[in-house]
DNA sequence: AAACCGTGGTG
DNA sequence: TCACCAAGGTT
């Protein structure tokens, strides 16, 4: 896999050169907290605009909460950045602005779980460590063809892959493993002919390389209802920032209800006003799809409570995906009214 | 420990 | 169109 990885090694922003000093930890640990549960295309220009507003953990750390929270707006799983926040201060107030280089003392940082402290300890110090992602539970499933679906496979995959961990450069084989994973051994029509492991390999040895891991149906997604609120009084806006937890927890986004089986109407509309139909859509989040309609005021005068933000710049408001649609569905409706 | 938590790409 | 999936973590 290391002579794979010298060869066919991706070049990546957060990579360091081949066989060059270990990156900063603080580039690999924003980089690896943008990549969890997020491809590397969409990460790309996320780390580029983090890294060059925020050069240093230290920098981080000094942050206003509503900047980090504006420019993590459409990467999605916000509580990743609420945890970036509260792990950087952690790093500045308790480990003299140094990430630790341990296993063990990383996973204790705020958004930091098994896979990433591994990360970090393995790219960014040199430690050996057993990092394990989706990549390489596909690859170590193949590899072993493991019978036992996902995710109670976990522990047996985490242990076959320590089994093949190397002592030296566990770091560049945890990449190179990830990198085979997201280009040649892929959830469909696995490139085998071009894999290093394919003589190795039992599921291939099967024929059965898609069949591998096995995993457990997944529940069918629910439908909820509701409605997205545009008001607008001099050309502003009503915005206000959701509860600190929960979906879209902690950020800036449009009024609305809450999002049950039944859409409340404008029963939680944020004041009273002539509300107009400005259409609709569908946004499908994790665990269910939300099936919202956009309504649309004009209010005699900014007197909501919240935040009345500029329509012209609404997309410096930091808005994520769901209500940055929103907006543009109503904006370009609201000129009918 | 099962549930919760976004978004965009892919076939 | 739609199901699947991604450099997972927290509660």
């Amino acid at each position: 896999m290391l002579a794979w990885y010298d060869v066919h090694r991706r070049t990546l922003p957060w990579r360091a050169g081949p066989s060059g000093p270990h990156p900063d930890p603080y580039a690999v640990w924003l980089s690896e907290v943008m990549l969890q549960q997020t491809t590397v295309a969409a990460v790309k220009p996320y780390y580029a605009r983090f890294l060059e507003r925020w050069p240093t953990v230290e920098a981080m750390a000094a942050a206003d909460d509503a900047d980090v929270m504006a420019a993590w707006a459409g990467l999605g799983y916000y509580a990743r950045a609420r945890n970036l926040i509260a792990c950087a201060r952690a790093v500045a107030a308790d480990h003299d602005g140094r990430f630790p280089d341990t296993e063990e003392a990383l996973r204790s940082l705020p958004g930091l779980g098994a896979y990433t402290a591994a990360a970090v300890a393995a790219i960014a110090f040199g430690q050996r460590a057993v990092v394990v992602d989706a990549n390489v539970e596909r690859v170590v499933a193949r590899l072993f063809a493991v019978e036992r679906p996902l995710p109670a496979a976990r522990p047996e995959l985490r242990r076959l892959t320590d089994t093949i961990t190397p002592d030296a450069r566990a770091g560049d084989f945890a990449q190179a493993m990830m990198d085979l994973g997201s280009t040649i051994c892929t959830p469909r029509a696995p490139a085998c002919a071009l894999c290093p492991l394919s003589a190795d390999c039992a599921a291939r040895a099967a024929c059965a390389q898609e069949d591998y891991p096995r995993k457990v149906a997944k529940r069918d997604k629910p439908v909820r209802r509701g409605t997205i609120f545009w008001l607008e009084a001099d050309d502003h806006v009503l915005l206000h920032r959701r509860a600190p937890k929960g979906m879209l927890g902690g950020m800036r986004a449009l009024p609305s209800g809450p999002w049950a089986g039944d859409d409340s109407g404008l029963a939680e509309a944020p004041a009273a006003a002539d509300w107009r139909p400005l259409g609709g859509g569908r946004h499908v989040f994790t665990h269910f799809a939300l099936d919202y309609s956009v309504v649309g005021a004009h209010a005699p005068g900014r007197s909501a409570e919240g935040e009345w933000w500029p329509v012209d710049r609404i997309d410096e408001a930091g808005l994520p995906t769901l209500f940055a649609r929103a907006a543009a569905l109503a904006r370009s409706q609201m000129e009918r009214l």
